[in-house]
DNA sequence: TATGAATGAGCATTCATTCAT
DNA sequence: CATGAATGAATGCTCATTCAT
């Protein structure tokens, strides 16, 4: 293990974050050992800790990232169109996207939401962003209301939320499943997400028709 | 028909298992060690592994119980009503008393169920009953389309998986983030998961009118 | 390292506890590594832990060891003889012979004695040795004041604490420089601290004659 | 006359010793890591290494210093009095304002002196200055025993180094055990210390009367 | 000279698992 | 059948020290 030339510590903890991520998606996040990061980054394990104060630090680090990713994301989505429909759509297909280039980091920010703030070693900005695509979503839904495109009175929040863990559940499953739901179903598990994204969105829609999903 | 004589090492079995079960949802799988679950059984750790192989052997044997008693509470549900809708409730009921009474268990099925058989200890019994699930499942969606409650030309198994992924993401945020849900939007966990059930019938209702959800 | 027989837990412990002194005199408390106890005990590292919970609990076992078997010397010195005089070349040779027989335990008794209560794992059991140890100097202080031996007017408390922090200097010099004093004084150890003794008691006695010391 | 050219090295290394010094007394010598040191002086931790090859020189340095002070003291109290009685005063009172304002430097000159030369990285320079100390003392002894003042008889060496030992036991003891003492006697540290420096110039002086300690 | 960067060698502690009895 | 006893293999983390620049 050669000395290293001057590098940015960014690009050094770019570097180990990158290694953690990987692992953490292989074994998990208890599995994975300081050990096997410092390793796979080509460090060692001393060098590891010149750069994160814990191994805490670097998941919280991972965490945050893959938040901010997903928030980038979210706002892409929802720039990019401007009716519900169009919007959902969108909103799908970079979730199914950003699912596909960074597993562990889309698992990661969807448990995320799900936790309490303070938990993690940065000051709450996790929490901070998490909070911010939950308002994104929000006012999706408060401007689909009000353009009658979506069901009224719906509750923003409570709706969010419900359909957060709904969207959540349904991809982690298509990802854990993929295999038995290709074999049992014939489709691909980008095909189940989207038939599986339409009978989400007629939960919310104003009025879709007694039609065919899909 | 010897099968009586091995009930006593079934009953120990069972005792050592309940043990575990406890201590798993108190502390965590990872967390609980074969010392407290011994000391908490009231035999040595050696015997404990008299009994099970394994901590897998263990944790399988918790896991294939979990999905035999939500198995259970299923086909009480869609026994206790004919309508579709009314099957719902009872499921959507029955789902959330088994989640209050055992939820580690519930946890564990719902998170079984979203994953891979893996490479457990049982013969396959697990995956077993997880297809019976299904099964159940898919009657519950096939019946209601055929009476017309439930919209046509869904596909059974894909809408099950999807019904089951995006239910169970619903349950378990309503768990995670109980506390949050309560200061942010008012609700008990109770009324936030009714809530999302009928947000999530709609999905796959015939026809609920355009109007306000609950 | 074949697995031992049926042996009194107690004996583990004592093993362990001696191998334990033996590296903590030769190369200090700190510098000596559980694998160091473990390895010079003829045990594995874990089945130290199986023994002694701490590190710590390891220390403080010795150093109430220490402390009761400085007690004991204490006694007997103190039973051994009526006058003062007497008794205090009985103290004075006790534990130059502790000392000898036990120099780690002898320095640790001596240490711990001056430091407070509750540090250790015990439940203040080795600050109560302590406190006897000081009640039967306290004693002795006492008596020989009241049979005119000793100086009268001695504030027992002060003088017995006094009494002792100098005791205990002039002894661990005369260890840690033995050999300096050797070459410095032609004086051996022992002989040293006869001298040194003698020093003391003129402190305190009542009246020792204008004479030479030895 | 190039001596010069060395001093701002000679600033440097000051200036990391002082840094040191305070670390050591606030939290230890063994718990002050090279980190401490260099972060507190101001430098990086690779300079420190450019001016003390070791965290031992550091260490062996400090020692030097807190030695060379003592006996900065001790000249001046010899030199403030002549009586053997005012010189002693002099010098308590000198050891125990020593030890108010640098408690650290002078714990580590007292063990010094109770402990082995060692394998000091200085060419034995600690030990020449002890020596000094040594025979300073000595001076004391033998001038106030001519003087009739001192017991005559006395080996000025063997009594020095057992008045040495004593003297510092006494003085540590006063320093860890300052709220026990002051909690059971009443006493502050100091006024605790003058009733043990009076006891033990009893020991040595030739004729102080049967009267009261104190 | 000064330092940023990197690391080897440990360390206390834990735990699932094994075996002789 | 039950178990007391023992342990191998990790694990997260620390720190004095080195070296290329």
């Amino acid at each position: 293990m050669a000395r290293r030339k001057k590098q940015p510590a960014q690009e050094h903890r770019g570097a180990i974050a990158a290694a953690a991520a990987a692992l953490f998606e292989e074994k998990g996040v208890a599995a994975a050992t300081m050990d096997d990061i410092a390793r796979a980054a080509g460090y060692s394990k001393a060098t590891v800790y010149v750069y994160f104060k814990n191994k805490d630090e670097l998941v919280s680090l991972l965490t945050l990232e893959s938040m901010r990713r997903l928030h980038e994301h979210l706002c892409r989505a929802l720039d990019g169109a401007r009716t519900s429909r169009g919007r959902y759509e969108l909103i799908c297909r970079e979730l199914t996207a950003y699912h596909a280039k960074y597993p562990f980091y889309f698992k990661t920010a969807l448990e995320t939401i799900r936790l309490e703030p303070g938990a993690d070693t940065d000051g709450g900005e996790t929490f901070t962003v998490g909070e911010e695509i939950n308002s994104l979503l929000a006012g999706f839904l408060r401007e689909g209301a009000q353009r009658g495109e979506l069901r009224r009175g719906l509750e923003p929040l409570p709706t969010l939320l419900a359909f957060w863990g709904a969207l959540s559940g349904l991809i982690m499953l298509a990802e854990s499943k993929a295999e038995y739901i290709q074999s049992a179903t014939g489709m691909s598990a980008g095909q189940f997400l989207n038939y599986g994204f339409e009978l989400l969105y007629r939960g919310v829609a104003a009025d879709v028709g007694g039609g065919n999903v899909q």
